[in-house]
DNA sequence: CATCAGGGCCCTG
DNA sequence: CAGGGCCCTGAT
């Protein structure tokens, strides 16, 4: 039996609030754009396990459902097996700890990898608040807005449909030096000069090439590339300044010596990273 | 009011 | 590989 817990898996306080979901204790809402259609859904949580309903303006053929399903298994891990990593490590003195208040939390992210990028360029070189303050832009311009069991929220646009947006226009949205990586990486998607779904197949180097070409992308936004919508575990080898302090508190290891210090994590490291900073919400408070 | 660093990245030398 | 520039915001 896989352990699993709806909340902590839908509900993560180190992901920043963005308008395309909400979430109260046992339901998440949460808006998809997935084969060209604009989805507002609602998870909810049965007996530890998971109800989907999927709201849209057309009707949704079998096919499709199917593989929008398999998507969400996909982008919430909900198939993978936490039980050897919870074995190794239900003892550790900080990791334990996160493991036992948090049991059943999968790793994983809701957004495609387009989307994805998106967001990690507009965390980039600012704060929380900012961030927030410019996906909602970004979101009013560009996004629609669905309204679906009396909730209104945005859903993303697709990959290449800002190829008639000029950088001047996106540079209005008061995104900065931003507005010509997402410029840029909407172009490479419009081009199809990558495919998400045939990247998940290849191994975490090959990925990690490919994503650094993006204009946009390098040490920092990588990695979280990897982690959460690649769902690769095996890695830890960039830690930023800022990440390094709430580490080193954490762990109560002295920043230079983390990542040595994570080698006994094997290849659950980024994994335990992951329930480590689930388990101290408070921190990002203060960010 | 002015100045400056910030949850990076790109480009240049 | 080091360091400046970038857009904006909020802290000082």
């Amino acid at each position: 039996m896989m352990p699993f817990s709806f909340d902590v898996t839908f509900h993560k306080p180190a992901h920043f609030q963005t308008g395309d979901n909400i979430w109260e204790p046992g339901t998440r809402w949460q808006t998809f754009w997935w084969q060209d259609k604009n989805l507002g859904v609602i998870f909810k949580n049965v007996d530890d396990k998971v109800s989907m309903e999927i709201f849209s303006n057309e009707k949704l053929e079998p096919d499709f459902i199917n593989s929008f399903t398999n998507e969400i298994r996909y982008r919430y891990c909900l198939d993978l097996d936490l039980s050897e990593f919870y074995q190794k490590f239900s003892k550790d003195k900080v990791v334990g700890k996160a493991i036992k208040n948090l049991l059943g939390m999968r790793p994983g992210h809701e957004n495609s990898l387009y989307e994805y990028l998106i967001i990690g360029i507009v965390l980039q070189n600012c704060t929380v608040r900012r961030s927030i303050a410019m996906m909602q832009t970004l979101f009013e311009h560009y996004g629609t807005l669905l309204e679906y069991d009396g909730k209104k929220l945005w859903s993303f646009w697709q990959p290449g449909e800002l190829r008639n947006v000029s950088v001047e226009e996106l540079r209005s949205l008061k995104i900065g030096y931003r507005a010509k990586f997402i410029k840029r990486i909407d172009d490479y998607f419009a081009d199809d000069l990558i495919d998400e779904f045939k990247l998940r197949g290849k191994d975490l180097e090959m990925q990690k090439t490919e994503l650094l070409k993006l204009y946009g992308v390098g040490p920092a936004t990588v990695w979280y590339l990897l982690f959460d919508v690649f769902h690769q575990y095996d890695f830890f080898n960039h830690i930023s300044p800022w990440e390094q302090k709430i580490y080193s508190k954490i762990f109560s290891v002295h920043g230079n010596k983390l990542i040595k210090y994570f080698d006994r994590f094997g290849k659950y490291r980024q994994l335990a990273v992951h329930y480590a900073w689930e388990n101290f919400p408070i921190i990002f408070e203060s960010l």
